[in-house]
DNA sequence: GCCGTTTTCGGCCCGACTGTTTTCAGTCG
């Protein structure tokens, strides 16, 4: 049973206790235990088998012997006589959009519906026969979003599928440049999910600064390649773009874009946290500033602006809300309700690390051909480096894929990396101008049993060694962790690339025992790569998180097949700093003297 | 059902929008 199985298996007891009228605050508990467990580093059963179940935030007794029972017999007899009151056809309802628990419910019952299998494309049938607007409740154009919400989910679009960030990102761009085009536009600027840089992107989410609300939306609804407007009102709209995309927009007077930016922003849960706190303190929060709940206690709420009118404090500035609430300011990609409010409060927070920190990339391929049976890069050794003293690098590793084994005796192999050494050197001494220092490195693929796929005679061409998984996906634990373990233990294999081998929205990472990973990591001096790749960022952030807390090694690489790819770095120092990273957990922010020592010493 | 620098009992975030209503329930973020 996996985390992502258990965090169904909760939801769908929370839609259950929604519609058996279960006090609100059971139904939310379900709902949180599930969240958390669907975002959780560990799984479940692990923690099970630890006896630690309890320590997952939002687990508690009950739950947690519930998960037990899941865990020793496969089902929950608790659960099992829960579901049992409710057609088994509602469930697979509440994936598409609009769909909650009391609106599934309605329709298997008076279209009495009981085949999950099926029942989706029954709702479907049903609403275009015109049987649903006769339903009590429903009329003419719930039937019609009915319609256009299936056939949204049919081609992909269900609630959980999601875009990679850096697709988002430039989605997002072309939106606000047209934003900008509109005079009553004072500024618009990337909220939600997107500005706490998580790693891919449910919608898009924008604020606009502006005195006069009704026109930017009516400005916003005309964007060019909408195809649909999914909300509109008074303080904002949603739009469905060609590409399937959801845009919302919040409009928002200056006065209070402070409160408004704080609330856009996220997440949901550190916003709850973070109004539970408020409220211990006497205020009430919302995106409209901070209200007092007890007037006769007067707080010292310094930096709002007090509005008579409305009896709220309003906040033009991010920075004075936090600060009202008593914290310090939380930068948006810790906002996920993991600790960082405790921080705050008692001035804790890391000190992030930045893109500017960052001193050398070491995962390149370059368009050197020695006969890898893997990709090669599209640019050469000469437009790297040329690259990489743009964006202000000390140092460079290329780290092509290594020679193919099976086209290749060991001979030519030790020949390729010779010549290839030969080269780069020659080349980078024909540039003197350069103050890029060259590292001539191999991406070399473990092999199923662990053993590297090059030979040791080739070895010395090599400064030093990144390790990688690119075949048999499908080992155990054990076996997988054993695998990258024994590759690892090479002296000159210093770095383990995109760790756990996941494709966003296309492959899920293999197994490893990250415990015992970053243990031997730790032990042995090697560093564990974040890989910038916008469908990699991997390490992903909550593993990042994990790595920190034992101090772990981490490196940011870009892993580019192309120059462009090299201005990703940035999405992997996000990845960092969402897990919590600091300028001293980044072997690459170390100058090109002491990450020397580092690589070239065993 | 969870949780604890006002608590092992008594609290639990706050608001917008839509469709079908005639004052609200459901869904969403």
């Amino acid at each position: 049973m996996t985390n992502k199985e258990i965090s169904k298996l909760l939801r769908n007891i929370s839609a259950v206790y929604q519609l058996s009228n279960e006090s609100r605050f059971r139904i939310i508990a379900y709902e949180k235990a599930s969240e958390v467990i669907e975002n959780s580093a560990v799984e479940m059963s692990d923690l099970w088998k630890q006896g630690k179940l309890t320590s997952v935030p939002g687990v508690g007794q009950s739950i947690a012997s519930y998960l037990g029972e899941l865990f020793q017999t496969g089902k929950v007899i608790h659960f099992d006589k829960l579901f049992d009151k409710f057609s088994p056809a509602l469930f697979p309802l509440l994936d598409v959009a609009g769909f909650g628990p009391k609106k599934a419910l309605k329709l298997a019952t008076e279209l009495k519906l009981n085949n999950p299998e099926t029942v989706i494309n029954d709702v479907h049938k049903a609403a275009l026969s015109g049987k649903i607007a006769k339903i009590k409740g429903f009329g003419d154009k719930s039937q019609q979003d009915i319609i256009e919400a299936i056939k949204r989910y049919k081609i992909g679009q269900d609630k959980t599928l999601r875009m990679s960030v850096y697709y988002a990102n430039q989605i997002a761009k072309s939106v606000i440049a047209y934003l900008m085009q509109c005079k009553y536009t004072v500024d618009a600027i990337l909220l939600g999910s997107l500005r706490r840089m998580v790693s891919t992107i449910g919608d898009v989410d924008i604020a606009v600064k502006t005195h006069d609300s009704s026109k930017v939306i009516e400005w916003f609804i005309r964007y060019p390649s909408k195809v649909k407007i999914i909300e509109q009102g008074s303080s904002g709209a949603s739009i469905l773009l060609t590409n399937q995309t959801q845009v919302d927009l919040r409009t928002i007077d200056p006065q209070r874009f402070g409160s408004m930016l704080q609330y856009f922003t996220g997440s949901k849960y550190h916003n709850i946290h973070l109004r539970e706190h408020a409220l211990k303190k006497g205020l009430s929060l919302s995106e409209y500033g901070i209200k007092q709940l007890n007037m006769g206690k007067i707080q010292s709420l310094k930096k709002g602006i007090y509005n008579s009118d409305k009896n709220i404090y309003e906040y033009k500035s991010e920075y004075d809300y936090y600060h009202d609430l008593g914290m310090q300011f939380i930068p948006p990609e810790l906002r996920e309700n993991t600790g960082e409010i405790e921080a705050s409060i008692i001035n804790k927070l890391p000190k992030l690390v930045e893109t500017k920190d960052i001193k050398g990339d070491l995962h390149i391929h370059s368009n050197y051909d020695l006969e890898t049976s893997h990709d090669l890069g599209n640019s050469s050794l000469k437009e790297i480096v040329s690259r990489a003293e743009k964006l202000g690098y000390e140092y460079l590793g290329i780290s092509d894929h290594n020679p193919s084994m099976a086209n290749h005796s060991n001979d030519e192999i030790i020949n390729i990396l010779k010549r290839r050494k030969n080269i780069f050197e020659h080349i980078m001494s024909s540039t003197k101008s350069t103050r890029v220092y060259l590292f001539i490195m191999l991406e070399v693929d473990v092999l199923p049993d662990g053993k590297l796929a090059i030979p040791n005679e080739a070895l010395p061409y090599l400064d030093a060694l990144i390790v990688s998984i690119h075949s048999s996906f499908n080992m155990d634990k054990n076996n997988m962790t054993k695998r990258i373990i024994s590759a690892l233990s090479h002296p000159k294999a210093k770095i383990f690339a995109h760790p756990s081998g996941r494709r966003l929205g296309k492959r899920e990472g293999y197994d490893v025992d990250w415990d015992k990973l970053f243990n031997f990591s730790i032990q042995n001096n090697k560093a564990i790569e974040i890989n910038s790749n916008p469908e990699r960022l991997d390490l992903s952030d909550i593993l990042v998180r994990e790595a920190t807390r034992e101090h772990v090694k981490l490196v940011i690489n870009t892993d580019s097949h192309d120059v462009t790819h090299m201005d990703y770095m940035s999405l992997g120092v996000s990845v960092a700093r969402r897990g919590w990273a600091q300028k001293s957990d980044i072997i690459n922010t170390l100058s090109c003297d002491k990450f020397k020592k580092w690589l070239l010493n065993s």
